[in-house]
DNA sequence: GGTAGACCTGGACGC
DNA sequence: GCGTCCAGGTCTACC
């Protein structure tokens, strides 16, 4: 879609009421992780509202997120048709995966009890897809290519495999629709190169339901068996088993790539090989225990945000599509 | 357990 | 406009 034209959510749907968490802050909880940047979001800055496309049992909804009070007051949803009353209860579900209502207010302040850095700001949640299959793909489609190309392969996904809703928005692909699709066509329409046949494969599972959330996210599964798991899946690898871990509300491992070595080195002064910079960056976060990757993560989003602005008037064509780690 | 090379795309660069 | 080089994480083969 050409970087000008901005979707619009114009037919009049459903109207859904959201209540959300006491500290809850729309631009700042949406605006914390990189996938908010990736179709089929698009945070509106002029209007700090969030456009989306969810996939419901009747086909694909846009919808227009809003939080029209102060920090914790209700959600305001409308979506561009008419939602029957299952699908309501699905979008309900979807939208709190997405923004993380299941993290309370008392889940937050535990991490800030371990870390205080962030309690002024309130940061503590992490913005993810409204179902883990999304979540995934995106995990694979970030590994081993520089973030414009991610923002392609998401683009093309959506515009290729995905479904489009009454106000012309696209829905990011499900499982079903991936598992169904030739490799070859992946790669050559949604450019996402090698990663095809693992992307065929990883939907096959989610459709065989092999890839159990519920599993992953029991409390009677351990940090290590959910990791084993989940490198055991086509495309996920260290990297993204720890990105996907912390999807999965997880945060006591961390995703170690080349942007880490970059933090090591220039936020905390660690010198040495790289492989020796990995080895301090795990030794560096471990008081944080059960909060690693949160501590690790916003001091990332911190440094991002000094040289680019708050991340919620980043416009995503613009700050979202130029930013890699290498450019800062 | 560690290491090297292939896998692809897209941006940067030189001509 | 074209060719070359490089970055990026995972996977496989090999030592």
């Amino acid at each position: 879609m050409p970087a000008l034209v901005r979707p619009q959510v114009k037919v009049r749907g459903s109207l859904l009421r959201v209540k959300v968490p006491a500290d809850y802050s729309l631009s700042r909880d949406v605006c914390s992780y990189g996938y908010f940047l990736l179709r089929p979001n698009h945070w509106i800055v002029d209007q700090q509202c969030l456009l989306t496309c969810l996939h419901l049992e009747d086909g694909a909804a846009g919808c227009k997120l809003s939080q029209p009070g102060n920090k914790g007051s209700e959600l305001s949803v409308r979506f561009d048709r008419k939602l029957t009353k299952p699908e309501q209860v699905e979008a309900r579900a979807q939208l709190a995966r997405m923004l993380r209502l299941d993290e309370s207010r008392a889940e937050v302040a535990a991490f800030h009890k371990v870390d205080a850095r962030w309690k002024r700001s309130g940061r503590g949640r992490l913005f993810r897809s409204p179902t883990l299959f999304e979540d995934v793909v995106k995990t694979v489609t970030s590994c081993n290519v520089a973030w414009p190309s991610t923002i392609n392969m998401n683009r093309r996904l959506c515009e290729v495999c995905g479904k489009q809703s009454p106000s012309g928005l696209f829905s990011f692909p499900t499982a079903k629709r991936i598992a169904r699709m030739r490799a070859g066509t992946l790669r050559a329409r949604c450019r996402v190169g090698y990663r095809d046949q693992r992307l065929v494969e990883l939907a096959k599972l989610f459709v065989r339901g092999e890839v159990d959330e519920a599993w992953l996210t029991s409390s009677g599964t351990s940090d290590d068996e959910a990791f084993g798991f989940l490198l055991g899946l086509p495309g996920i690898g260290p990297y993204a088993a720890g990105n996907i871990m912390m999807l999965l509300g997880r945060y006591s491992r961390l995703a170690l790539d080349t942007e880490s070595i970059r933090h090591g080195k220039t936020v905390l002064g660690l010198t040495g090989t790289d492989r020796a910079i990995l080895k301090r960056l795990d030794k560096h976060y471990e008081p944080f225990g059960g909060h690693r990757f949160r501590s690790y993560w916003f001091e990332i989003w911190e440094w991002y945000q000094e040289a680019r602005g708050p991340a919620h008037l980043w416009d995503r064509d613009e700050v979202g599509a130029s930013f890699t780690a290498s450019k800062f």
